[in-house]
DNA sequence: ACAAAAATACCGACCGGTTGGTATTTTAAC
DNA sequence: GTTAAAATACCAACCGGTCGGTATTTTTGT
């Protein structure tokens, strides 16, 4: 019951290398693009270790879905944003949160479900099914803080799922500009954009009615 | 010495047809999963005729986002969106125009170079650009009305070209959560939401200042 | 007017390397 | 000693790209 390698262990496992090196190097070049080869080579394993642990490249491709969600969800789970008192706030502070990460290199910063949706929606149903609970997971994140500001400020006419929804796809769409301008500040000017949308639309609620 | 073809073989020529599979295929399956022998395949024509008239499979690429920028200029030019007097009509209504063209299939209303630009921005510069003046020269067309309409609604604090680019941005994301939800309802909402950021910025301006 | 010359358009067999994937063997943890 | 983890060796299909060749059209010298 071999569990652990005894050499190099501050690395962890094959298993854990092979996703930190898809998380890299999918974001970078695509799903497509990225051979198991390459992989293996970033990680330092072999083609047996990979298909020990992966049934197919697919395969990889809904655990590097997958392990994003579950890092991403525990980064966002402690951010400070949470620590405001109004949901209004919250909502804010969370954009403020999205828009503080962007900077440096453009495949630091920017999404792997994202980046993998383009590219599986078609061909790989399981890898976008993966993708899309990714995506629509942590936008449901939202939704109890979006709701309750727009309780609180009297906002009506849209809800608060598709909100939330909102959100990412304004950063998504954000990201794909500054892949194209290969200048991360469009980006931040999208999200601000965003930040302006909802101040607009919560702060002219309040004139209307309660 | 034969310098060109006075008249072309107008209709199927092998050059077009490629442009036109390359269109279709690449939107639903992208550019790297994409085989020059698919899109032969597609287009009716052998591998000769390819590397006839493109010199890579990375030519293909670039011909492909610039055959996009003039089909999809032509198609905007003439649309009714610009027969608006007011200047925040027509940009209201280009939003309207481009929301109406969402519907049915995912790969018939989703954006070429968009998804493109995911793939290629690392691995092919050169369809990074051709994409980039795509989405950007595409924006630039936006800025004279969104000018005007701000300087007659007294909006500041945004420039013309970033709201433009907003605009796309909200689009490419709308799309991606379009891919990822496999419903096109998702694209429409955020559509929805970009128009009511704008009917909200301009006419909140109007109250402050003129 | 006419044909040689030259360029364009297209074809499809073929090439070497790479691909995702498999089969088998070795290593190491308990 | 058993079993999981990982390495090695290997494969057939496919990849982007090349190449020699043909057919057709346009240019051009006379």
């Amino acid at each position: 019951m071999g569990r652990k390698t005894k050499f190099e262990p501050e690395k962890g496992d094959a298993r854990t290398r092979l996703l930190q090196a898809a998380r890299d190097i999918i974001r970078a070049q695509g799903f497509a693009a990225t051979s198991i080869d390459q992989l293996c080579r970033a990680a330092g394993v072999t083609k047996g270790a990979f298909f020990h642990h992966f049934a197919s490249k697919e395969a990889l491709g809904v655990a590097a879905a997958q392990d994003w969600s579950a890092t991403t969800g525990a980064l966002f789970a402690v951010a400070p944003y949470h620590d405001h008192a109004d949901p209004l706030a919250r909502v804010l502070a969370y954009v403020d949160f999205r828009r503080d990460i962007i900077s440096g290199e453009i495949e630091a910063f920017t999404c792997l479900v994202g980046t993998m949706t383009q590219e599986a929606y078609h061909l790989h149903p399981a890898i976008r099914e993966a993708c899309a609970e990714s995506i629509f997971g942590h936008a449901a994140t939202l939704e109890p803080d979006i709701a309750a500001a727009m309780a609180a400020h009297g906002v009506t006419g849209v809800s608060p799922a598709s909100l939330a929804a909102h959100t990412q796809a304004v950063l998504q769409g954000a990201f794909i500009l500054a892949k194209a301008a290969d200048d991360p500040a469009l980006a931040i000017d999208s999200v601000d954009h965003l930040k302006r949308y909802l101040t607009l639309l919560f702060s002219q609620s309040d004139r209307r009615t309660t």
